[in-house]
RNA sequence: GGGGCAGUGGUCUAGCCUGGUUAUGACAACUCCCUUACACGGAGUAGGUCAGCGGUUCAACUCCGCUCUGCCCCA
């Protein structure tokens, strides 16, 4: 027996010690690099661009553990693998911190320091991101800083632009000039999904208005008396009985005087307030949809800094809410506030600085996607979605789409519009695509106008892209620059395919915007899905169930707990504690009971990497007990296979482990034991060997099938007792395990007599290794009998009942007993 | 107001599509055991009638309807 000495050495797991050391070598190998000349298929995953703004909560180290399990699947199951790391640097959020760690306004420091400042912290948390990719194992193509793709830098943004010069010059953007969401903090418009809402409450005044006509009071409800002068009609509904005889009379504001019209339209809601309602430049929403539906000109009173403008001299500079405060507190003191109360109210806000958002007409461009909605819905329905009920998200949010989509933004951090204005006639001039323009401080490429050939020079628009303009080219950066570098051969290639890229891996919460806009980006450019299948997940939050990002604090930090569990117990956690598509509610507890397995599964790989690996089928005999155990293994293979196969891990994990655990390390290997040692020379050498070869053949398929949730200890167990890594293996077939699958029907009753049999001991208070007289068994357990016998120290196994007539009687489950006597 | 998802022992979770023996597993708890891979281990015990109500059915956790609760999205 001491001849036996295991190839792993280590006590326990220890993933702080082992893990790093393992990515070292993944790195230096180069094994997860994208090689397009391997000759197979390839699979390519839209990486989601972290964004560098802020450390990954636990969220995002699961998310992303999730999507690189896709990526090691499909590489094992035969892909090569197409996957980048990247980072996403554009937009509103950077520029917030910036000023708040600076303690600047953007608007009020040079663009160039601006940008550098916005840089220096978009590095520093980037780094950050990929030091936890790092110790969470993950397989993108690379993790080295140059051959990460990051969404500003120049040939990223060069994309950017040549998609906005095409699709300018085919006629699919305009520049309007329509009132829309605007946040007077950014100070930019921002599109429909930016917006978040904040429930809260504000005073309802009930204020009194005059009818010119008829001389009589009109009580009209409004929470922004401030917008009084900027009413441009009274509404009441067509179906309001009480006002009907109001419909194209003029009403007369208090205040200011001014004459309004009257009319019916079916927005006003008879239940609020008086029924009546005033419908202000611009109030919400709705206002802006009434106005452009009425055709009225709106008086716009609010400026871009949320101050009212001199179109109102007597409140001009105030900020809203000051206005708001003395034209309430005049109303009152006059006396046409006839009542006011306090009600609930939902407030739209800037999703990234939680400001209140304003509605402002400002000139901005369009990307026409209306017209797109019917085809996107096809997709929908066409696109494969995992799981499937996520298929709703989006078609959900296409039924709400009801504008073009603003794409410019008055901000720094982000991708240029590429237009210079004529300054004599002011025409759009737009350079070739192709390369990065920065028309806020370069020249145009050009001399003189396109349209009147003036040559008075240009002004160059200062303005940036909404951020989404970028993320929604990511499918076509992926295929187009491996390594970060542009590979047009592989591009043009790839772009043949029925879609673009084969899988949109993202979180629900941005199919409206992520999901979205690229799959109409796709169908403007190419005429085809983005993708071939959408991989939507859940959120990570927290015990109470609400999200991390408020309440997390600092004691879950995905860092502290990889430091503690290891990477792979993050992986393996996140992948079995929620069925694909529900949230997580972390907890730490089960985190831990996780990593108690993972060194399990080590400890299962050290104690039979004693023993010789035999490759040659001719030296064993395989016994009934091997040939349960690899049927079970392969059943065991395919069920996870059906798992990955919809990319849902819980289903490999939960049950792989419940093999390995229960029916491999408890049951099989107590099993074989005493033949692997050959326990008093009992068994001929071919049936020793054929214990090794079925120790070892359960091993290493099943630390293959396991490597994409758990790479590290996988692979340290594979390089240590196999000498290579697992990574690179194929992912089995149930047939390649064991030509025909045999003695599945024994499992429960085996497992119900070892449990009969360690219990009867138990009672007994006998030791487990206490010798067993005689013992009869149920029929079907013959062909182990051996190997029990050794298992359990029996000495004599009876065949015939009657044989064996004195003993205890144990019933092991409903229909089967056994006789036993010590 | 509309839509989506969910409500299973202390906690989390499987099963529900394709109704049918004592409802899966894990974590935690409790008891016993350091048996030569593992105490980050092993053996065992206790704990749920499947949110509520009604319906369909010989039979419902599983199908249908309503109600309640939670989360998310939209208005």
């Amino acid at each position: 027996m001491s001849d036996f000495v295991p190839k792993l050495t280590e006590k326990t797991y220890d993933p702080q010690k082992q893990d790093l050391m393992l990515f070292k070598k993944w790195q230096e190998e180069k094994i997860f690099a994208f090689n397009k000349s391997s000759g197979k298929p390839i699979f390519s995953i839209d990486t989601p661009p972290p964004y560098a703004n802020a450390p990954w909560h636990m969220g995002g180290a699961i998310h992303y553990s999730q999507i690189d399990m896709i990526a090691r699947y499909k590489r094992m199951a035969g892909y090569e693998i197409l996957f980048p790391m990247c980072l996403d640097r554009n937009g509103l959020p950077i520029e917030v911190q910036a000023e708040k760690k600076f303690k600047i306004s953007m608007h009020d420091v040079p663009r160039e320091d601006f940008l550098n400042m916005c840089r220096q912290l978009l590095d520093e948390v980037g780094d950050q991101i990929l030091d936890i990719c790092k110790i969470l194992g993950f397989s993108n193509n690379s993790l080295e800083w140059d051959e990460i793709y990051k969404t500003d830098e120049e040939q990223y943004r060069t994309l950017t632009q040549s998609t906005f010069i095409k699709l300018f010059k085919e006629g699919q953007i305009y520049e309007d000039d329509r009132p829309n969401n605007y946040c007077t903090r950014c100070k930019t418009t921002i599109a429909d999904n930016e917006i978040d809402y904040k429930s809260g409450s504000h005073t309802l005044y009930d204020i009194r208005f005059k009818v010119k006509e008829t001389g009589e009071d009109l009580i009209i409800s409004t929470s922004r008396p401030e917008l009084i002068p900027a009413i441009g009609v009274v509404i009441f509904n067509p179906k309001d009985e009480r006002y009907q005889y109001l419909g194209g009379k003029t009403v007369i504001t208090p205040l200011f005087e001014d004459e309004v019209p009257i009319m019916a339209h079916h927005y006003a809601q008879m239940e609020y307030g008086t029924g009546i309602m005033m419908v202000c430049a611009y109030g919400d929403s709705s206002d802006v949809q009434i106005f452009r539906e009425l055709k009225l000109n709106p008086k716009t009173i609010i400026d871009t800094s949320g101050k009212i403008t001199d179109k109102v001299p007597e409140y001009a500079g105030l900020k809203v809410k000051e206005a708001k405060k003395e034209i309430a507190d005049k109303l009152e003191a006059e006396g046409y506030v006839v009542d006011k109360a306090d009600a609930p109210h939902n407030f739209p806000i800037c999703s990234r600085c939680k400001t209140l958002v304003e509605f402002l007409a400002m000139p901005e461009y369009y990307l026409k996607q209306v017209e797109y909605l019917p085809k996107l819905h096809e997709y929908a329905q066409e696109m494969e979605f995992f799981p499937p009920f996520m298929r709703q998200v989006w078609v959900d949010w296409l039924n709400t789409v009801s504008i073009d989509w603003p794409i410019s933004r008055r901000r720094y951090y982000g991708t240029e519009v590429p237009v210079w204005y004529c300054k004599s006639c002011n025409h759009p001039n737009l350079p070739e695509p192709g390369n990065y323009y920065q028309p806020w401080k370069n020249d145009p490429p050009f001399e003189s106008c396109q349209k009147c050939d003036s040559s008075d020079g240009f002004i160059g628009d200062l303005r940036t892209f909404d951020t989404w303009m970028d993320s929604s080219l990511s499918e076509i950066y992926t295929i187009m620059h491996p390594h970060n570098k542009k590979d047009e051969t592989l591009f043009n290639e790839l772009i043949q395919r029925p879609y673009i890229c084969d899988v949109r891996p993202s979180a629900k919460d941005i199919v409206r915007t992520w999901l979205h806009y690229t799959m109409l980006r796709g169908l403007q450019l190419y005429n085809k899905p983005a993708f071939n299948c959408a991989w939507i997940s859940g959120f990570v939050v927290d015990s109470k169930g609400e999200k991390l990002s408020k309440s997390a604090g600092s004691t879950i930090k995905p860092e502290n707990m990889i430091e503690k569990y290891g990477g792979d117990a993050v992986r393996f956690y996140g992948a079995a504690e929620a069925s694909h598509g529900s949230d997580i509610r972390f907890n730490q507890q089960r985190l831990q009971g996780i990593s108690k397995f993972i060194n399990k599964f080590y400890n299962i790989a050290k104690f039979l990497s004693r023993f010789p690996i035999i490759t040659n089928k001719s030296e064993i005999s395989l016994q009934p007990a091997d040939e349960w155990i690899l049927s079970e293994l392969a059943r065991v293979v395919e069920e996870a296979k059906s798992g990955y196969e919809i990319f849902d891990f819980q289903i490999p994990a939960k049950s792989l482990r419940n093999f390995t655990w229960e029916t491999f390390a408890s049951h099989y290997v107590e099993l074989v034991k005493g033949r692997a040692y050959n326990r008093n020379n009992s068994y001929e050498e071919r049936e020793q060997k054929a214990a090794w070869y079925t120790l070892h053949k359960v091993m290493k398929e099943l630390t293959i099938v396991f490597a994409p949730i758990i790479p590290f200890v996988t692979d340290l167990i594979y390089r240590g007792i196999y000498d290579k890594t697992v990574h690179l293996e194929k992912y089995p077939e149930g047939k390649e395990i064991i030509d025909k699958q045999q003695y599945l029907e024994i499992t429960p009753t085996l497992l119900d007599l070892n449990s009969a049999i360690w219990k009867y001991k138990k009672s007994k208070q006998l030791p487990l290794n206490t010798p067993i007289e005689q013992v009869y068994m149920p029929e079907i357990l013959f062909p182990l009998a051996k190997d029990l016998a050794s298992m359990h120290a029996i000495e004599t196994l009876v065949k015939e009942k009657d044989e064996m007539p004195e003993g205890d009687i144990i019933s092991i489950n409903e229909t089967e007993n056994i006789v036993i006597r010590i």
